[in-house]
DNA sequence: CCAAAAGTGTTATTGATACACCCATGC
DNA sequence: GCATGGGTGTATCAATAACACTTTTGG
């Protein structure tokens, strides 16, 4: 069989992701600026073309690593976009996976004076480039979704956390306050959780017991 | 820009769908038997090459009709499979969807004699060609969690059903009896069903009420 | 001693489960 | 009149939701 008089298409295959974290109190998501036409100057989410021989995931942690020297974090594949002209040029397929980092394990994302690298936060983003906006949205769906039947939020939290931090993140994602002490007894009911014996010391309050999940692995909850 | 030295590959795209119906009491999907080489004489799940100008979703409707004949349908997005040696031939990217069809809106599939397109009973598979195996696992998996939070069986069920009926496709999805009363007293709560004022008279006992969704589309329960 | 977050139980309500008999029909 | 599936209610148990005060620390 002779490829090159295939009666169809071989798009061009990209791996785009949405990658979130939790900082200031509020979700966000990071964002490339475009140096080139089309979308110059327009914010997008971050991505690459797939290379020969390499699975989706590893494009996938590949790109994740390229943007944020870290590559152990939640990862799992979003969805598949493919309008013909999604991209005004050509025929591109996108492959789309969300990721989770905890903010603490980012390597001072300040510090190295990037300006066409940001998180923003997700509820006050401006005007994306392709269907950037159609993806992150799918992904916001998703991880609020997942947030209230699973233990997907880990992937947020460093390893070791108060209580508190975890009610926060979980309030952050679904948007809405929660009770501590039904909170509390839930997630330890859960079993997913365990003391680490260790204690947070700072401020001029009562130490907080810093707790880990058991295993770092998303699991449903119920 | 060339494409033709771009340093990344042009995979091919396809299509491949897992389609799903229930009858003789038992989950079957569709699977077509390969005539050709690399597998030939094994059974695959339908699919086809995305064209040129088409959209994904175009093209899964496109391979589900070429196969059942029929068009309106459940249909979703399952996941994209893209290992680099998932085909041996050559690189292959296949975006894969999972369709449900009630049995009794397929035009008599037993009558023409085609012995290349079978409905299979899902637990009880022969060998299937690439990793088919893997993508309608994934399928069965998708269909059984979402049955329990969802309606989304009304894509199984014709217009008009029984409320038996409904309960009988349930346990055949989840694989396990559910008790009649309260399965009643929950599905009518959901309030997205509704009598169709027609009894159904077949069979020398009483008469069953009609049922139908109110909307034939994807709701989230609770 | 004051401010700030940590930590802790009980009650009320709601939803889920278990369970058995009468009804309408065809033969 | 008997076999077959259709149709109905109540009582128990489990899970969820509402709600306020004491503890420990730093300054």
């Amino acid at each position: 069989m002779n490829t090159n008089v295939s009666p169809y298409e071989h798009p061009e295959v990209t791996v785009d992701l949405v990658i979130f974290t939790v900082n200031e109190q509020k979700l966000k998501a990071l964002l490339v600026k475009r140096g080139e036409q089309p979308f110059a100057g327009i914010w997008s989410i971050p991505g690459g073309f797939l290379q020969t021989g390499e699975s989706l995931e590893d494009a996938a942690i590949r790109v994740m690593q390229e943007k944020t020297g870290v590559k152990e974090i939640y990862l799992e594949q979003l969805y598949t976009f493919g309008k013909p002209d999604r991209d005004p040029r050509r025929r591109v397929i996108t492959v789309t996976y969300f990721a989770l980092i905890p903010w603490k394990n980012l390597i001072q994302p300040e510090s190295k004076k990037v300006t066409d690298l940001a998180w923003l936060t997700v509820d006050e983003l401006p005007e994306l480039a392709f269907d950037h906006r159609e993806i992150l949205n799918y992904a916001t769906n998703r991880l609020r979704t997942k947030a209230s039947y699973s233990n997907i939020v880990y992937g947020l939290l460093p390893a070791h956390f108060r209580l508190s931090d975890l009610q926060k993140i979980y309030e952050i994602i679904i948007g809405r306050e929660l009770d501590k002490r039904n909170f509390r007894k839930r997630m330890l009911a859960t079993g997913l959780l365990e003391e680490t014996g260790q204690k947070e010391i700072v401020g001029a309050h009562r130490p907080a017991m810093l707790y880990q999940f058991k295993k770092r692995e998303f699991v449903l909850l119920d």
